[in-house]
DNA sequence: TTGTACGCGTTATCAC
DNA sequence: GTGATAACGCGTACAA
């Protein structure tokens, strides 16, 4: 970290310091034959700005931060993708924490962001997350926080969301078409607003093609391959067996079509599977499962130009929620053969 | 980023400046009661020292730059997880690029944690990289790096690998114990080490077992899931097919499996497969690939650790090649039924 | 043991 | 148009 300064250029050339940082920052006068000088001065010497010193006296960090629940799987990868695109051509830097879906791990993070002084936060809850006092704070002390897709409807922030409804309702209705009539939904974390979402969804399929959906249909699950492999475990300890299964999760789907084939249940013949997220496997596995895919990249866009947007605000900071669409990939899973 | 500062804590107790940072810096004498007062006033007022200011005066970023390939896929995830932790805890901030296996990309990343001053790197090639000019000159001029896994000879710095030729040894010794005989090797990128270790293993394995390997065994190809299907695709066409298939990467072998597939081959009784990484998806597909698992956790913990005592090394640097050990997952795509 | 004063590299506000 | 000089927040030699 030994870098040439604009002292070291201005001793070079007899100059003051304050002129070498004007010929970088154009907004002041300078003559154009000294301030070409200086910069082709300043490249030959191989200066560098310290962004240190910067931060320092802009009083702005120019750091992001992101907290995102976990890291393997392509959804939060590619929305951080997505982000970095857009906060890194408007200059900034990004910090990317991982909360291993731990309420405990998730707080620190947010803290330890903090204590960089980050200029903004990019966040999605870990599924444990209930408690969100700490957000609430963060919020109301005015530090721009933008949440996506794991949200919690309390909090009065910028948003990116799925159309997890519409999705769900579409998903479902798939399955409708097909002509699969019992039809059981595997939720998702109770304390996430996408589960109640997707449920809506699944319920309101139903309701426009005039289907009941008895209460014994509706497992609580959550969103790992286990908690897919436990509630259909319970499902067949029941001996009240669907002919489809709608799980709010791909992981959630995987688990449970692992058991049920275990069984000796076909797929899609006596249970058909749709999931949710599109998971890298799930167009790899047997048979490939039905999933809706969402926007990842577009998601991350979003949500980073929010978040500037709101950053670099003058005026009055009204909070935005951006619902964003995306597809059904339909795959054997789900298709009944007759 | 309105942040309480140590002059706001010294007006407050009528105290020097001076004196609350040697509360906090405990190298100085300072009277126990005094720094006690001052802890609490801190802790009461919520003050958190400006990174900034302290990255300026110390000239150290305290920044650590990580270099990785790609995002999807749980290798370098998990990797980056394992550094993560271990610098972390030693108060280093993690600022992670990704290249997109676009060596321009690569190169741009470099550049940008270099203006931000990172103390170290931690750095995995893209399978583009074959230029290294760049990298010599950033080891020449001192600055901290540590490559992983894919790494190039060249380069004098310390490196953590995989022990790519044992393991390429036992996966292929695996197939011959099997009594597969005409295996074919579809290797990884041609600029990279663990290719020619993987290969050396692979040709090492059929040695010892007196077995011969023809030119027309070893297929060049690539990491991705489509290099795969293209080189299945042209074995099928050469009319010369193979009882069983070792790939240097497991989206190589998933795509030629599924062109396999494809064209009627039985897995594993026409055509067994090897992969290598242990790719999330390796367990899932159908039939389950047999992969070579690294420990990535460790890779990214002993890359951490590596950096670490060189930056704060005070002595002669010299460059350490840790070899780490994986194991081999042996599922139903190499398991001959007979 | 505590206070004073300077420097880290930069920008901004003055003079000239 | 250019040059001093004071900040930004912190650490530390030196004086008290």
């Amino acid at each position: 970290m030994k870098h040439v300064t604009i002292k070291d250029i201005a001793k070079e050339l007899n100059l003051a310091v304050s002129t070498i940082s004007r010929a970088f920052n154009d907004k002041y006068d300078i003559r154009p034959e000294t301030k070409q000088t200086i910069l082709s001065k300043a490249k030959e010497m191989g200066y560098r700005p310290n962004p240190f010193a910067q931060k320092l006296i802009r009083q702005r960090s120019m750091n992001i931060g992101i907290v995102i629940p976990e890291f393997i799987g392509s959804f939060f990868p590619e929305v951080i993708i997505g982000a970095q695109e857009v906060l890194f051509k408007a200059g900034y830097q990004v910090l990317i924490t991982q909360s291993n879906e731990c309420y405990k791990t998730e707080i620190e993070n947010v803290e330890l962001l903090e204590q960089n002084m980050v200029d903004g936060l990019i966040i999605s809850l870990s599924h444990q997350t209930k408690n969100i006092d700490r957000y609430k704070e963060l919020v109301s002390r005015g530090t721009p926080v933008v949440f996506f897709n794991r949200v919690n409807d309390e909090l009065n922030t910028s948003k990116v969301l799925f159309d997890d409804y519409e999705w769900a309702f579409f998903a479902t209705e798939h399955l409708i078409y097909q002509n699969y009539k019992k039809i059981f939904h595997l939720t998702g974390p109770a304390n996430l607003s996408l589960t109640k979402n997707r449920l809506r969804g699944f319920l309101d399929a139903h309701k426009k093609h005039r289907l009941k959906v008895p209460d014994s249909h509706l497992i609580p699950s959550d969103f790992m391959l286990e908690d897919g492999e436990r509630a259909a475990m319970k499902i067949i300890e029941s001996e009240n067996i669907p002919d489809a299964i709608f799980a709010a999760g791909d992981l959630t789907a995987i688990g449970a079509m692992k058991i049920f084939k275990k069984h000796g249940y076909k797929i899609p013949e006596d249970v058909a599977f749709v999931g949710f997220s599109e998971h890298t496997i799930a167009q790899h596995i047997d048979p490939p499962l039905t999933s809706v895919a969402q926007p990842t990249f577009e998601i991350g866009r979003t949500a980073a130009k929010l978040l500037i947007a709101q950053i670099e605000n003058t005026g009055v900071f009204v909070p935005q929620t951006i619902t964003l669409s995306g597809q059904l990939n339909i795959r054997s899973s789900s298709m009944k053969l007759t």
